[in-house]
DNA sequence: AACTTGATGGTACGGTCGTATCACAAAGAG
DNA sequence: CTCTTTGTGATACGACCGTACCATCAAGTT
């Protein structure tokens, strides 16, 4: 046998090589050669480790939601040693922002999988399900345990703000990276809701 | 001369057989092919009328910003003779949010263009930006007009609940596209901030 | 040493896409 | 009646795309 390489490295490689061109140039716009060249490979070579086109792109976008996931939660840790979860929720809020260009080009990827995921019935709508509401779900109880500790109203629905919270990040996102609004006056709304939310305890 | 035929008339029949078919099967998977036989025409007629897919493209954003203006403006009629700034104000967010095929395809095929335009330079930014700021100024002023009524919180900021609201059903809209949602549940969710807006007066 | 097998390169095939070209019919203008 | 112009059809061209095929090299195995 020969060289014995790590297919799973390599795929990563690959995955991340296309994940650079799609943020360049759009997802609609890449193809498998482009993919090679990014990634200092042949055609053939992207060929071997993902057979097919369509598994690329499954592939990756699940490395996608999962470098997403391991930035928000460098992110909340970096708001420091047992934050509370006002800090946590507006780490989490602002991770998924576009700001710099890994955040802008997970915005924009992750739309056009959305996209190309609503009328391609082979790119499973899992995985813009399954993330997605996993992210609700933590805001959720983030929210809960606020509010147990007394540090929102006692009326507070937890899962209804968590929606909307996610809701309107997403839709701040899109705008800007449409170039509609600048990602510190986003931010700011964003927050606005949190400090309107964090109010009546105390 | 020929029979003499309405340019403008036979432009906005292509550009509706565009979108149905941008509608089923994705904006990115639509060819001038699709379009011409979708609008019953010869791949020819679409060249002529259009010269390019681009200029194809940008006359179909054109007109689909254009139709839903129209729909948001009936649904704000329909909200009755003489209707408040919370009627209008729901007619307007519920109008936008996929709720039946119309609506269903305007935000994918919009998404599908805004994903193309971050890009694609040709695709000017520019029906991306006045389209959602013309929304944002009118949302604007009629939260104006409800403080202004008495009908909100005295410290109500109307711009910034007013592109919140516009994120938030923005959000909610590619949640539904993508299955993640249903509309009515994304509806409950507009009115209950709605809800949150228009208290305090009275 | 002979053989097997995983990794890689090169390249060709069939299809589709946007666009261009050529041809022609029909309807007024002179 | 001829001529010009507008609308329409058919088809061809060149590029690119995803995929398939074939050859080759290297590293163990027997």
């Amino acid at each position: 046998m020969p060289k014995r390489v790590d297919h799973g490295e390599r795929r990563t490689e690959i995955a991340e090589a296309l994940l650079r061109v799609a943020g360049r140039r759009g997802l609609h716009a890449v193809g498998m050669r482009d993919v090679a060249a990014e990634a200092g490979v042949s055609l053939r070579l992207v060929q071997y480790y993902f057979e097919t086109k369509e598994k690329l792109l499954l592939h990756g976008l699940e490395h996608l939601a999962e470098r997403f996931g391991e930035r928000v939660a460098a992110r909340v840790r970096a708001a420091g040693d047992a934050p509370g979860p006002r800090a946590v929720i507006e780490a989490l809020l602002m991770a998924s922002l576009p700001s710099d260009e890994e955040s802008r080009t997970f915005h924009l990827v992750y739309t056009s999988y959305a996209v190309l995921a609503v009328t391609d019935p082979a790119l499973a709508a899992q995985p813009f399900i399954r993330n997605p509401d996993a992210a609700e779900d933590t805001l959720t109880e983030l929210l809960r345990q606020a509010r147990e500790a007394g540090l929102t109203q006692a009326d507070l629905e937890p899962r209804v703000e968590a929606i909307s919270l996610l809701a309107m990040s997403a839709g701040l996102g899109t705008g800007v990276l449409v170039g509609q609004r600048d990602t510190r006056s986003a931010a700011a709304l964003l927050r606005h809701h949190v400090d309107r939310i964090f109010t009546g305890g105390e």
